[in-house]
RNA sequence: GGGUCCGUGGCUCAGCCUGGUUAGAGCGUUCGCCUGAUAAGCGAAAGGUCCGGGGUUCAAACCCCCGCGGACCCA
């Protein structure tokens, strides 16, 4: 027997165990299957997975699993991103430390070896939370961002991007976090709303007036250079009064409205395109305060991204904006930057000196204000960018950096993402595409600790540069650690005879993840493997469009001039039930670990896999939960097929006889086995469990096994019992390898328990061949004649309910009034699932037609006559559509009909007609009934006693024994009742009540 | 401002790629039924302008266009 309760943890145990001890994993990945190749997008060594890493692997393993039933050998190596800031951060705070200072002072091979520890021990746990979600990945060979031989991987890409001349080093403006003191990229920028000051400030002419700038970054006025028009934007010279004096004032036309907050009146004295403000000189604000502005020649320059907003008038400063600095090189600006990587003034900035430019804001809005420069001051709330995370606000600043030349490789990039097949199509022929469009060049450079190492050496005297490309140059050996500080003590002679010492940054963590897919193969430190590239399938989540995608195409173009991968499926977030976020700060957080421990792995596999992917996913614990009881459905099926099997000692695989609804099951099962294939191969993984719990629960549960139930009853050797168990065996046997990859522990275990004590067996499912459909099997016409069988069965039931008649009582007839034809073989499945005797199928069921003139409308027409007409319509048999009445001709809507079925039947609609059933009761049907309702009693005690199905017992039944004439024996064999009594109760007794009948009944063993 | 996705009963979603019965599930509500696979299950009822508008078509939830609303990405 099967437990009678699906209980999820037992069976992981179960299966878990069987997997280890039998070595089932190891043992399928010694099988040579044909190639696939996978590429494990390698999750962050945050150390605790959530929801949306759980799915991404949840969709990996199910995948892998299937490609190993269908004969393949995936490769299946998990990875690791294990560089980076966010480790750096994490350390810090460990520590204690608030800026890079303190990590010098600690000493950065202390540094890097805390956040080695840290990546390896995170690494380790979450190890095991995937493991616990049954996900069968290479756990002990695992590809790590941080070994030397990946760490290669990047060199190798670097080098061949110098050789191209795709690496650059120049001066940019870069999205820079002042604590942690390096360049971000852009993917390393998140956005989130903020409230910053909101100024309008004047700036003095030389010849006289003032132009209007407006900025919400106060503290970069010091940096200012010039002021930007658009050359093609109508400006206007105003005169605009102030406490009664007036001022002239440059600012866009369109934009006058913008006075009134710091002016009481104005007047337009002339206006003029953009263009022919060009070159107009001004003086620097806080000249006073800054003394190397005296330098500077100010001007009022043109650029075409200035729009109509705020003033018309930007107020550029060539350090601190990406624009402002492109502008600087057309314009040969000076590029002043007074501001150094913790983010301080330096002593370039005067009067600010020592300020972090967030208090510095203030301090210059009090200097503009006393200097009557300041127009207004207002608070703005706007998206602005913050490190991804320290959470502090980014600011723009201009540094050295260095760069890929990605600008160069984009019609090639968007060329080769063509040739990829997209899981949604839009992923890659809308979304990417979008995103790689508005690529800009990649900075690659940071200047931090924990990373792979630039390997870039740059002579001390000449200042020639050299691009190192293998790990090999640098004389390494299998125990040599490559991180910082230990390779800054490499140095190279240079031809020149000066030194070359390796540039101090290391890269950009998106850029070891962009080379996995020859980095976790080795290439090309080994190149055995390397044959397998590029990767057959990735799949991530749509943030990798601009992560993970993107750095792998461009690593890839970079090496090889072509896409790393064939095809991509992109999957969606996991979102809380109303579709926000999961985060800390709203306590909304769902842990894996929770979810696995109250539904179980494949519950919670079930429910991930059955929302389309590419959708995001709101977790709901009520909707998960509802999986379970589909699960539950499964495991009762499978609970009733067992026992009787069991019972029986029935082996499959014998020929046996089909009858109608076994060969209609089978049916059933290929069309899902077909459309199962085709989803899977498509990657629509979420059609798959559909279409299973579908077949399972709608055809097999709900109608297949009510059909068989008698024929599981027979005894003995029964040939339609063998059929019935053959059919169900087939139906089990399939659907379970089916639904294998999708849950594995489930299906494993039911292997096990259910299909091995039926047939030989492998070791594990797994070992299975994914099934093919037989297409041969499949018959259209028997399952439509079943649909119809079905609806014809519902609209008896509803008649039934409508005449309040239970379905344990027996009917004498059922008549079919359809146009249908070829019905009679389905006539067995109708009288059993309808309780009636006899089934009739007619064209016309005999009704009496009641017609009536509708006096409403025949009033106004026939006046007088119309009694007449209701005379002359009480005649009419049929409806006619249209009669003429004393020169009249009237259509059929006037009349009512309505329509009197014979007495003694009711009805019901069905798709192809109507289902009259006869409700008259005769002294027979009535004694059926009520040994029914005994036995139904009889049976439900048994169960209260939980006697074994097998069991046999003695019943007494205090009930006039006429009630059940002719019935005793069929009540005493469905109640495996040695002896029937019409006595006083005994044994275990209770009380019942059938309709207004009150008896006793009392059953107990049999000895 | 640009791009993408989403919008289907009270709620969560499937169906759209590939146009063709009466648009399906689950949850919830009400009323019934069934049961030796039932710690279960099944049916019925109520509940739908398939976001709106236009177009293509014999036929549109589905394809196309224009809006509206929401989410995400970019500027």
């Amino acid at each position: 027997m099967l437990p009678p309760v699906y209980s999820p943890k037992e069976i992981e145990n179960d299966v878990f165990r069987l997997w280890r001890d039998n070595r089932i994993y190891e043992k399928l990945k010694e099988r040579k299957g044909k190639k696939f190749y996978f590429v494990d997008g390698p999750p962050y060594t945050t150390g605790r997975i959530h929801l949306g890493t759980a799915w991404n692997k949840v969709i990996k393993d199910t995948i892998l699993r299937s490609l190993r039933m269908r004969g393949f050998s995936p490769t299946d190596t998990p990875g690791w991103d294990m560089h980076g800031l966010p480790i750096e951060v994490k350390v810090e705070q460990e520590l204690g430390f608030k800026s890079k200072r303190d990590i010098e002072s600690f000493g950065v091979e202390k540094f890097v070896q805390k956040c080695m520890d840290y990546a390896l021990r995170n690494k380790d746990m979450m190890t095991e939370q995937f493991k616990a979600l049954a996900v069968w990945m290479d756990w002990e060979k695992p590809y790590m961002t941080i070994k030397a031989e990946y760490m290669n991987s990047a060199w190798f890409a670097i080098k061949k991007a110098h050789e191209k001349g795709l690496l650059e080093r120049k001066k940019m403006v870069v999205n820079w976090c002042p604590r942690c003191e390096t360049a971000l990229a852009e993917a390393e920028v998140e956005y989130a709303d903020r409230e910053d000051p909101s100024i309008y400030v004047k700036f003095r002419l030389k010849n006289g007036g003032f132009v209007l700038v407006w900025t919400t970054t106060p503290w970069t006025i010091p940096a200012n250079i010039a002021v930007a028009v658009n050359p093609n934007l109508k400006y206007a010279k105003v005169r605009a009064f102030r406490n009664g004096s007036p001022e002239v004032l440059i600012l866009a036309e369109s934009l006058l409205d913008v006075l009134a907050k710091g002016y009481e009146t104005w007047e337009v004295l002339e206006t003029f395109l953009g263009k022919e403000l060009e070159g107009i000189e001004y003086e620097h604000p806080l000249a006073e305060e800054i003394p190397y502005q005296a330098n500077i020649r100010h001007r009022i320059v043109l650029a075409d991204f200035v729009s109509a907003e705020n003033t018309g008038c930007v107020h550029v400063a060539t350090a601190h904006g990406v624009e402002d600095f492109e502008l600087g090189l057309k314009y040969d600006l000076e590029v002043f930057n007074p501001v150094d990587d913790r983010g301080i003034f330096t002593e370039q900035a005067g009067k600010y000196a020592g300020l972090n430019v967030r208090e510095a804001n203030e301090v210059i809005i009090e200097d503009l204000l006393k200097k009557d420069l300041l127009i207004a001051e207002e608070k703005i709330f706007h998206r602005y960018g913050h490190c991804w995370r320290c959470k502090t606000p980014i600011i723009f600043r201009a540094t050295e950096q260095w760069f890929i030349r990605i600008t160069e490789l984009k019609e090639k990039m968007l060329e080769e993402i063509e040739k990829v097949q997209w899981i949604p199509e839009w992923a890659g022929s809308a979304r990417f595409r979008d995103w790689i469009s508005n690529a800009k060049d990649w900075c690659i450079s940071r200047q931090r600790y924990w990373g792979i190492p630039l390997p870039i050496w740059i002579c001390e005297k000449c200042g020639k540069m050299k691009v190192v490309g293998s790990i090999t140059e640098v004389e390494w050996k299998d125990d040599l650690d490559l991180h910082r500080p230990r390779i800054d003590a490499v140095k190279f002679n240079c031809d020149c005879g000066g030194v070359m010492g390796r540039v101090k940054d290391v890269f950009d963590v998106w850029f070891d993840s962009g080379v996995a897919s020859w980095g976790s193969i080795g290439y090309p430190l080994k190149s055995e493997k390397f044959d397998l590239w590029p990767a057959d399938f990735i799949t991530e989540g749509h943030d990798q469009t601009r992560g993970w995608f993107y750095s792998q195409l461009g690593a890839s173009l970079i090496c090889f001039d072509k896409a790393p991968y064939k095809a991509v499926l992109m999957h969606g977030f996991t979102l809380d039930e109303q579709g926000r976020k999961m985060s800390k700060s709203l306590g909304n957080v769902v842990e894996p670990e929770e979810v696995i421990s109250q539904i179980g792995i494949d519950c919670f596999r079930l429910y991930v896999l059955s929302s389309a992917v590419w959708e995001d996913l709101k977790f709901s614990w009520e909707e998960a939960r509802n999986v379970l009881r589909n699960i539950n459905i499964l495991w009762n099926t499978i609970r009733f097929a067992h026992t009787y099997m069991s019972i029986d000692r029935f082996k499959a695989g014998k020929e046996v006889d089909l009858s109608l609804e076994d060969r209609w099951i089978l049916s059933r099962l290929e069309r899902f086995n077909k459309e199962a294939v085709s989803a899977m191969e498509r990657y629509q993984l979420h059609r798959v469990v559909k279409a299973f719990f579908e077949f399972i629960i709608e055809d097999f549960s709900r109608w297949y096994i009510p059909l068989i139930r008698s024929r599981v009853w027979e005894e003995a050797e029964s040939k339609r019992k063998l059929s019935a168990y053959e059919t169900m065996f087939r139906v089990l046997d399939k659907s379970l390898r089916i639904i294998a990859p999708f849950a594995p522990v489930l299906a494993e275990w039911l292997y096990q328990n259910f299909v091995k004590s039926f047939r030989d067996t492998k070791e594990s499912i797994f070992m299975e061949e994914y099934p093919k459909a037989d297409e041969d099997l499949i018959n259209e016409e028997l399952e439509d004649k079943m649909k119809i069988a079905k609806a014809i069965v519902e609209a008896g039931n509803s008649a039934r309910s409508k005449a309040r008649i239970k379905l344990r009582w027996p009917l004498r007839e059922m008549i079919v009034e359809t146009k249908i034809k070829g019905l009679e073989v389905i006539l067995d499945v109708i009288l059993k699932q309808s309780n009636v005797k006899e089934v009739k199928f007619v064209e016309n069921f005999q009704k009496e037609l009641i017609i009536k003139p509708d006096f409403k409308k025949i009033g106004p027409i026939l006046k007088g006559k119309a009694k007449e007409f209701a005379e002359f319509v009480s005649k009419l048999k049929e409806v006619p559509e249209e009669m003429e009445f004393e020169g009249v001709k009237l259509g059929k809507d006037c009349l009512i009909v309505e329509e009197r079925i014979p007495e003694g039947y009711e009805f019901a609609e069905f798709s192809g007609g109507r289902v009259y059933i006869n409700t008259q009761l005769d002294e027979n049907l009535l004694r059926e009934a009520y040994a029914r309702e005994v036995v139904r009693r009889i049976q439900q005690m048994r169960k209260e006693m939980n006697l074994n199905v097998e069991e046999f017992i003695v019943s007494y039944v205090e009930i006039d024994p006429k009630l059940l004439e002719g019935w005793i024996e069929y009540v005493k064999n469905e109640t495996r009742s040695r002896e029937l009594k019409f006595a006083n109760a005994e044994g275990y007794v209770k009380e019942w009540e059938i309709e207004d009948l009150k008896i006793r009944i009392g059953i107990r063993r049999w000895i």
